[in-house]
DNA sequence: CTTTTTATGATATACAGTGTATCATAACGA
DNA sequence: TCGTTATGATACACTGTATATCATAAAAAG
């Protein structure tokens, strides 16, 4: 099996440097649940993570950085549980199975859509998909393929954003249906 | 006819505030046009249109609100060019006539969906949208509006964001039949 | 186990950008 | 003309980023 990320970084040898990375996502993650991205600061992830400030920068040139780590193994969950739904030729299924994952990682996801990181999420998500598309070929041509990555990820994006934010009352299945009509859908038409 | 701003902004009397606020207008626009948003800084922009730095934050508190101001007016310009059209139930030729608006504004349309403004532009585009949206009532059960207003304009956004990134090659009419098959209809589909 | 390598912590420092305060001056409205 | 006020210029505090340096502890290599 193919792997999906996009940078197929070093193995890291030693394992401090392992350590200090692992305990540094978990801080990220702890302090971006109950504050937007945008204003955390270096300084509380390295304190948080209880590592030196300028150690952060031999791991990562930027909090985008990290956040982008972090991005791209969710992401990466996400659409290995949901593509081969959707490559079966069960579209609502995989609609289905998309947001009950997506319900499964509540508070990360919301923390990913909010608070200036949609952006990186978008980007990694795009990517990812992109990679994906390639393999399977065009399906229409009155869509160019670059476009149809490009909006079908932009789209499930906001719907998403927009559920999470939603009432419980708004059922999954109920959400599940719109993105299949919405997107999905529109999307695989072929002519 | 009625407004699309919401916020009614107070008439300025002095004429020197009107002065300096359309000089900082023009100045942001040439600025922003070579050089991605993010990196514009407030100083840059007070030495670009000729006042002190201090005198900025007495008309805006930030950039962001500067920019605001410009992707009011030119949202306002495109709905109501648009908008007609698609209320005649000519869907197709609104398409058109969005992608002629955003074509005939091409650099300022460029410069506001790239380098960290797409953010600011949406918001606006939403809220000016959801307006227009509660005037013309509800259109499909199930689609909830709020829902509908948000998909659509994010589809919108990154479609024209992708045309104007294309080569010149890539004919208007075709772009809006794809604006057309992949938003506004299924966004306008009743049940 | 010893030696060598290297990642980390702590600290100092430079730097950019934001936002506020102050006061003299010039432009405006009445 | 006269009172009002927006502006320019300057200084300053503050936050956050980014880099440099060096002693130390931890890991890898032998």
């Amino acid at each position: 099996m193919m792997t999906l990320s996009s940078t197929p970084k070093p193995v890291l040898a030693d394992a401090r440097q392992l350590r200090t990375r692992q305990t540094l996502l978990g801080a990220m993650l702890r302090l971006v649940v109950d504050r937007p991205f945008d204003q955390v600061t270096i300084r509380e992830i390295a304190a948080e993570a209880g590592i030196g400030y300028a150690t952060f920068f031999r791991h990562y040139p930027s909090k985008e950085a990290l956040l982008h780590d972090l991005a791209t193994e969710e992401i990466g969950g996400l659409l290995q549980q949901t593509l081969p739904v959707l490559f079966a030729s069960n579209s609502r299924q995989s609609c289905v199975t998309l947001f009950e994952y997506v319900d499964g990682h509540r508070a990360l996801w919301t923390t990913l859509l909010t608070g200036g990181a949609s952006t990186i999420l978008k980007q990694e998500f795009t990517d990812q998909a992109r990679q994906i598309a390639k393999q399977e070929g065009g399906a229409g041509g009155w869509l160019p393929d670059e476009l149809r990555v490009v909006f079908a990820v932009s789209a499930t994006v906001e719907i998403i954003s927009w559920w999470l934010q939603q009432d419980e009352s708004f059922g999954l299945q109920r959400i599940a249906e719109i993105l299949d009509r919405l997107v999905v859908i529109p999307a695989l038409a072929i002519d």
